[in-house]
DNA sequence: GTGAAAGCGCTAACAT
DNA sequence: ATGTTAGCGCTTTCAC
């Protein structure tokens, strides 16, 4: 293992002092020697010199790098995320570092206190937990925190920046879409309602129902039992809630699910229990959440709502990457709610009101 | 924004010089004065105090970190690993950096010269090309290197650590089991053949056809169009295949798919084309590969060859973790290879040899 | 236009 | 048993 290829290597090959190295290198090149400016360009090729980045944050105390804190990359909704999140990173020459909470704040609050320590001074956080008081401490140091998946709350530090799809625009047309389907008992399948965005998705299907003079119903909204932290197998959960809800003395003809996860394990469940989905007159319909890649793919094709996940991840690194250093305290909050988007495909379907001439289904 | 505390302002807290703090920091307190140990202790609580990353890796040259490339953790493959590969990582103080290569050689060049710079030294990287060549330099500039999802090659260099499932057993197990099924035409998709993984499987594939006595068909193989870098959409790379395969004169009763995500989207395709899966006349069997966590809820099941992801990502980070900064180049090349593990589901079924006695789906 | 010098926060060899 | 010292590789005044 050789040794690396430092600034003073480059500035001794071009017979210049490091400092005019450094110059060109961070374009201060102005009034440069263009004869100067080409003899150091060569050493540099020539020796294949790399600026160390960790010599350069040490100086600067700017990291060229942010963290990504998710609930779990397994789940294919933050793995696409962390991957758009990355992509845009890359082309501002940034790098990400990925860590996984498991809706954890401890976790959270660990992760991100060592990414603090190693020099990183801006997170964007996708967990949307109703309090973000475990990391008020280091945002009153100077953090730089964006929230993905959670609407900006009154009482949040003005510097706290969000970025969310509608939520309750959300839940909102998932649950019309399946009233207009002329569905009047409609279930409701989450985890704990421990986070900003179920709340208000489970607000967007309350409101659609009133709306609808549909009566809410408490025994149709399922949302997990205890705690409940744990992205890591909402799929699972998926299934629990809709066993649960199957075992109603009158279940629902219609699921209204939190993401896309669960609908798929809440299908699973449905049809071990030899239910269509959907069914006319013995199934179901369901609708997911997010749209994530697979949805499409699921038999049957999953409705569900999408959220533009490349915006977002957009405008996340912009917020990120907004008053890099400066000092502007009292500014506007900076925050994005974005417009959500029904997409029907077929797991949802009009609800029978006639009985069946005749169901052989009856007979199996 | 307050500035931050450094071990001179422990040290001066605690009334000792910043190496005595030092010192009992990296664990050579062994003859330190318990009363100086209580003072040091008490200063860091009082003070808050947390060492910088930065500049102890700037002075020793270890980075508490290493890099981590995938093709995209859009797949749920590569983001179940991602997250295997963090929790263990965690568990030992790592971070860890994503990356998602596209399968493209020149970003996964770009990528870990960028993590490098960072003074990474070890990196995992999860594309199995067939050339490591454009990793070279910097290996051999001291890079730790561990290949997943690659088997060890001859010609590889002997400071290469490989991690890999079996995968020519894993293709053999695949296609054994539709054998066992009656199946006597099975297709297989995939895209390039451009890595060492998918040249296995398929070498397994052709093996269990030749002990089985069943002649390779050319034709029955689908490998994609083009070079094919991106595991950006596997599932539609399944759905092309799956299509190549129907158009044929006489279609496959029985596929295999060169992972979970082609097989989804090649049971999407088929469904389309108004075939079950599986069906004993008028449809097929398919079965993946990898064990995503979605392959059991989908619809029907799927049959897969499960890799043991877990002790897959424990022994990378084993072997990056190996010979930390030691000059032990003539060792043993690391290297392991896991058994696979055909987990059967709904989605294969028994090839039916007789004519069915009347065919009602003809009539639509 | 270019260079000298100081220092970011830490560690480790060497003194005491 | 603790302190002194000299950097790691870079940036950034401030001189010339």
């Amino acid at each position: 293992m050789k040794r690396e290829v430092t600034i003073r290597d480059v500035a001794q090959a071009a017979r210049v002092s490091p400092s005019t190295v450094s110059n060109l290198l961070n374009g201060r090149d102005g009034r440069m020697r263009p004869r100067t400016k080409a003899r150091i360009t060569r050493a540099i090729d020539e020796l294949g010199y790399r600026p160390s980045r960790v010599a350069r944050q040490l100086r600067t105390g700017q990291a060229q790098a942010f963290g990504l804190v998710v609930p779990s990359v397994a789940n294919p909704f933050w793995g696409s995320f962390a991957r758009a999140v990355e992509s845009v990173a890359m082309r501002h020459g940034d790098q990400v570092l990925l860590c996984n909470s498991e809706r954890d704040p401890e976790r959270e609050r660990a992760y991100v206190d060592e990414l603090w320590a190693g020099g990183i001074r801006a997170v964007i956080i996708g967990t949307s937990l109703l309090s973000l008081d475990h990391l008020r401490p280091l945002m009153e140091r100077g953090l730089r925190l964006v929230a993905f998946d959670r609407e900006r709350q009154p009482a949040d530090p003005p510097n706290l920046a969000s970025v969310s799809v509608d939520n309750l625009l959300g839940g909102q047309l998932a649950t019309e879409h399946l009233l207009a389907f002329g569905h009047r008992r409609i279930g409701f399948i989450s985890g704990a309602i421990a986070t900003v965005s179920r709340q208000r998705r489970l607000a967007g299907y309350r409101a659609a129902l009133e709306r609808a003079g549909v009566p809410f119903r408490d025994e149709l909204v399922w949302a997990g039992e205890g705690n409940g932290y744990g992205d890591i197998d909402s799929a699972e959960l998926g299934r629990q809630g809709m066993a649960a809800l199957l075992d109603l003395p009158e279940p629902p003809s219609a699921v209204v699910t939190i993401n896309d996860m669960y609908a798929i394990g809440a299908c699973a469940t449905a049809r071990a229990a030899g239910l269509a989905i959907p069914g006319e007159h013995h199934g179901l319909s369901v609708v997911g959440f997010d749209d994530i890649v697979l949805a499409p793919l699921f038999n049957p094709p999953l409705t569900t709502v999408r959220q533009p996940l490349d915006d977002m991840a957009r405008f996340a690194i912009e917020a990120i990457r907004r008053d890099t250093g400066d000092e502007n305290e009292d500014e506007q909050p900076i925050s994005a709610v974005m417009p959500p988007q029904l997409v029907a495909r077929a797991s949802t379907a009009a609800f029978a009101t006639t009985l069946p001439a005749n169901d052989h289904r009856s007979a199996h």
